[in-house]
RNA sequence: GGGCGAUUAGCUCAGCUGGUUCAGAGCACUUGGUUUACACCCAAGGGGUCGGGGGUUCGAACCCCUCAUCGCCCACCA
């Protein structure tokens, strides 16, 4: 049955995905083998494909299917992420639009609608990923709120509780307004945003003057429990000791003296609010200040807001600079550009605040990473992010691991009074129970005198143990699997989420395994569209995959995905590239439509230009391969592609189908046949990570196989010594076919017009093709001539010279003009190099072979230079 | 404010140790083609003082200095 003209991915990709799930392929067991693990970045579980997703999860797959072809035992474990913040402020705002106020709910019942939103959502994007044709191990998938991995969370936490790493401390903390909770410094984007700059004047007790210190945020004077100057400031030496006095609230607060202060910045005076700002709480403690709390949860003022209580701090600002203005005590406003921090998840804006949060210190446990990233023993692709890395990890601050939401672990802390050390931390509440005894004292004590901390765990404090918790090593460090599969191999992410996610995972797997959790860290680029903006849901400027799927196919937009993402950069997607994706597609099932409309004759004997061919191929084919590794073992995966792309669209269709190709009506010898075959599975085998679906398609039209020959589980092509001079006698005749067809399209002859070739053979031009040449230029004799050929066409392959005689349709005057400019261009090439040559600097201080290249060059051109003066003394 | 990186063809990018991969690839573009797989095709062609300037060297896209522009990360300037 004659096969379709145009390639049709929709049925073909879902008949492959389905009998690759029915027969297990992706599935990994433990087993002699030498494992490859991939641990999937886990998306979010409500979250839905992006074309960041898109990019790494193809690449994933690449690296996994190739694994899996060189016969590793390939396992990529998948799941998804509870992402604590995003998910609970879906629900929220869920039951806001049904009408139920969180405030209302239990936290019970909060989770059962957290966890009916989780199942009616959850699992979406897995779904997506199959369409894209990840060949993940399904049946290991895993959630961070599975049993099992938050019973890893709480193990860890108790541990590091008892370790002395983790520590309940009342610290400044970045306040969400929106979500209620704080955030971690990571989780706050710095924005710059045009803000003013108020001088406002303070009186000093019991004196007429003022002075004026300048805010941002005037509001926040109604926490003011100081004023500073630097003591070296010549300006305020009149004001040391004295007192000034707050406006609106009337409050005396102390002047004190700090080097802090930068002269220069706003008036010298600075207003000193220790509950809302990280330097003013410095500033507080070192000067034994009051610290006053302004703020609600919502950001509203609270009762020292006095008339302003209940007012979000925005509204306060503004109407609390009228009232100011009012009282004649605003002396200038500046508009000023400053930076403001706002939740990467909400976008409020964060206000500092003080509060008691639970904090992981990093400093000592983030050492081993630091020296597992410098030492190259974890390598990060590309290497330029070692420096980022490094710098931030030299720096690192201690993670403000609690948030004040539901969604999530709940901290495993009980407290069992009102003081801030009465708590216990236990793995359980009956744990918790007996500790509290033996803590207190009091034997009497039991769980209903205990209240767990109501706070959940950050996301990422479940995440940075994926790569042991997929495997259960957390809480059974010693099972078979965790120890065939640990350290992973790769792991292909955002640099985005090098701090949030890579860094603490690399922590975690020397703590708690003593080693690095993976070998390779990919960083891939951020998917841009063509103004360069990052693509986004909120910009509706990323085109939903499953559509590009649709029209591209997955092996399409798998390729268009590739062909533009060299690791690290950024990738500017353009549509086109999925077109160019499936026009490769389409390429290869041309290719083979070819070969399967051939006619088979066991009779017909191999012709010479088939045999060369072949032999040329599989060298070429090897020498793809031994490139290939290169790539691949540097992570360019574009470039594999497009080392791939170009020797099946160039070397394979362009010119070895052509080689092979039988005459018109004529079979194919079933010799030639079944070495094409193999040929065109080798072909198969690379091309599988990219294309799987087609690749395996076609695989499995060549020829009935059983389950145990699919395609995905085939071995990959092994390694041969190739013949380097064929492959270059082969670039030599490639450019022979060339200058025929240049002259059949200057003379305008007809590529069915046979013509005949004559070769002065100065430089021994290579005869292996010669019957390539006669094929593919229609040639009917090729002469080796030791004399130029008088009235015949000419053209020049290295130094050899060659003729077509035509008789009567050659343009004298053309002829020499032609060959005019080329020995003028030849004689300036000659000059140049001759330059060179005669500068002893040159020739002495340069390595002997580029002299040895240098005078190869000076004698081509010489002995070229002469072979065209003969011909053109031959034609005048 | 500190750090990192980038700047090469219209676009997206390679260019590894300074010299045969040295000015490249893919796409786009122009021109010409219904030769028995593919117009998602075939062939040919145009297009770049390698961001500017200076230096080192026999020799620089590559090393050094400097300026410019852009991007990213980190940081508490009211």
């Amino acid at each position: 049955m004659a096969l379709e003209a145009k390639y049709s991915s929709k049925n073909v990709e879902d008949k492959w995905y389905s009998y690759w799930l029915e027969h297990n392929y992706f599935h990994s067991e433990v087993d002699e083998r030498t494992p490859y693990t991939i641990v999937i970045p886990p998306p979010n579980v409500t979250g839905v494909l992006h074309m960041g997703h898109m990019l790494n999860n193809t690449l994933q797959d690449v690296l996994i299917r190739r694994a899996r072809l060189k016969g590793f035992n390939a396992c990529w474990v998948p799941g998804t992420d509870h992402a604590s913040i995003a998910t609970e402020a879906k629900v929220v705002a869920k039951l806001k639009a049904d009408g139920i106020d969180k405030a209302t709910l239990s936290r019970e019942d909060f989770l059962e609608h957290a966890w009916e939103w989780t199942h009616k959502h959850g699992g979406i994007i897995l779904e997506q990923l199959k369409k894209l044709g990840a060949s993940c191990d399904w049946e290991r998938t895993k959630f961070t709120m599975d049993d099992d991995m938050s019973a890893s969370v709480i193990k860890v936490f108790v541990d590091l509780y008892e370790k002395g790493n983790i520590y309940r401390g009342y610290r400044m903390v970045n306040w969400d307004p929106e979500a209620k909770t704080t955030l971690s410094d990571e989780e706050v984007i710095y924005e710059e945003k045009q803000g003013n700059l108020y001088y406002l004047e303070y009186k000093i007790e019991g004196s007429d003057d003022v002075l004026t210190i300048a805010t941002t945020r005037p509001e926040t004077i109604l926490g003011d429990s100081a004023i500073c100057i630097n003591p070296n400031d010549e300006r305020f030496q009149h004001l040391k000791g004295k007192k000034a006095i707050v406006p609106i609230c009337n409050r005396v607060i102390p002047i004190i003296e700090d080097e802090y202060v930068d002269i220069e910045f706003g008036t010298g005076c600075l207003k000193v609010t220790p509950a809302h700002d990280e330097n003013d709480k410095a500033l507080g403690e070192k000067h034994n200040l009051e610290v006053i709390d302004i703020l609600n949860d919502d950001a509203s003022l609270n009762s020292f807001g006095m008339h302003y209580q209940g007012k979000d701090r925005f509204v306060v600002r503004k109407e609390i600079v009228k009232e100011l203005q009012g009282m004649g005590v605003v002396s200038k406003i500046e508009t000023h550009m400053h930076k403001v921090g706002t939740s990467e998840r909400t976008g409020a804006v964060i206000e500092p605040k003080l509060s008691d949060q639970w904090f992981l210190k990093m400093k000592e446990l983030a050492q081993p990473a630091l020296d597992a990233v410098l030492e190259k023993d974890v390598k990060l692709v590309p290497e330029k992010f070692i420096n980022t890395y490094r710098h931030w990890m030299e720096n690192v601050r201690d993670w403000n691991i609690s948030r004040q939401l539901w969604w999530g672990q709940q901290i495993p802390a009980y407290f069992y009074g009102d003081g801030k050390e009465d708590f216990v931390v236990a793995e359980t509440l009956d744990a918790a129970v007996v500790k509290a005894q033996e803590k207190t004292g009091n034997k009497a004590l039991t769980a209903s005198d205990l209240k767990q901390d109501p706070d959940a765990l950050d996301t990422w404090f479940s995440s940075w143990l994926w790569p042991i918790s997929v495997f259960n090593g957390i809480l059974e460090p010693d099972n078979d699997e965790v120890n065939y599969y640990y350290p992973t191999n790769d792991l292909v992410t955002a640099p985005e989420i090098l701090f949030f996610w890579v860094a603490r995972m690399i922590i975690a797997g020397y703590e708690y395994r003593g080693e690095k959790p993976f070998t390779n860290v990919y960083l891939t680029g951020i998917v841009r569209d063509k103004q360069r903006r990052k693509m986004s849901k909120s910009l509706g400027n990323s085109p939903d995959p499953i559509d590009l799927i649709g029209q591209y196919g997955a092996d399409g937009v798998r390729v268009g995905m590739l062909l533009s993402s060299p690791a690290g950069n950024d990738l500017m997607f353009e549509e086109d590239l999925c077109k160019q994706g499936s026009g490769f597609v389409n390429k290869i099932w041309n290719a083979y439509r070819l070969i399967d409309g051939w006619e088979v004759s066991a009779e017909k004997e191999e012709t010479e230009t088939a045999a060369i061919a072949i032999k040329w191929y599989k060298s070429k084919f090897q020498k793809t391969l031994v490139e290939l590794e290169d790539h691949y073992g540097k992570y360019r995966i574009s470039d594999a592609l497009m080392a791939t792309y170009k020797l099946i669209w160039d070397d394979f269709c362009s010119w070895f189908l052509e080689m092979v190709k039988p005459g018109y009506q004529e079979p194919i010898s079933e010799k030639t046949f079944k070495q094409i075959i193999a040929i065109l599975e080798d072909n198969l085998k690379v091309l599988h990570p990219f294309v799987p679906f087609i690749s395996e398609e076609i695989w499995q039209h060549i020829t009935d196989r059983t389950p145990e020959e699919a395609l995905i589980i085939a071995k990959w092509p092994a390694s041969e010594a190739y013949d380097t001079q064929l492959i270059s006698d082969f670039e030599f005749a490639s450019e022979v076919i060339s200058g025929i067809r240049t002259i059949r399209k200057e003379k305008n002859i007809s590529f069915k017009d046979e013509i005949s070739l004559s070769v002065l053979n100065n430089d021994n031009a290579p005869t292996s093709f010669d019957a390539v040449i006669a094929k593919l230029g229609n040639i009917s004799e090729i002469n080796y001539i030791t004399e130029a050929l008088e009235g015949a066409l000419t053209f020049r392959v290295k130094s050899n010279e060659y003729f077509v005689p035509i008789s009567g349709t050659i343009n004298v005057e053309e002829e020499i003009e032609k060959l005019s400019a080329e020995l003028k261009y030849t004689e300036g090439f000659l000059k140049s190099v001759q330059g060179k040559l005669k500068n002893e600097r040159f020739v002495n201080s340069a390595p002997e072979k580029v002299v040895a290249i240098e005078r190869q060059k000076e004698a081509d051109a010489l002995s070229k230079i002469e072979m065209i003066k003969t011909s053109l003394a031959s034609l005048k």
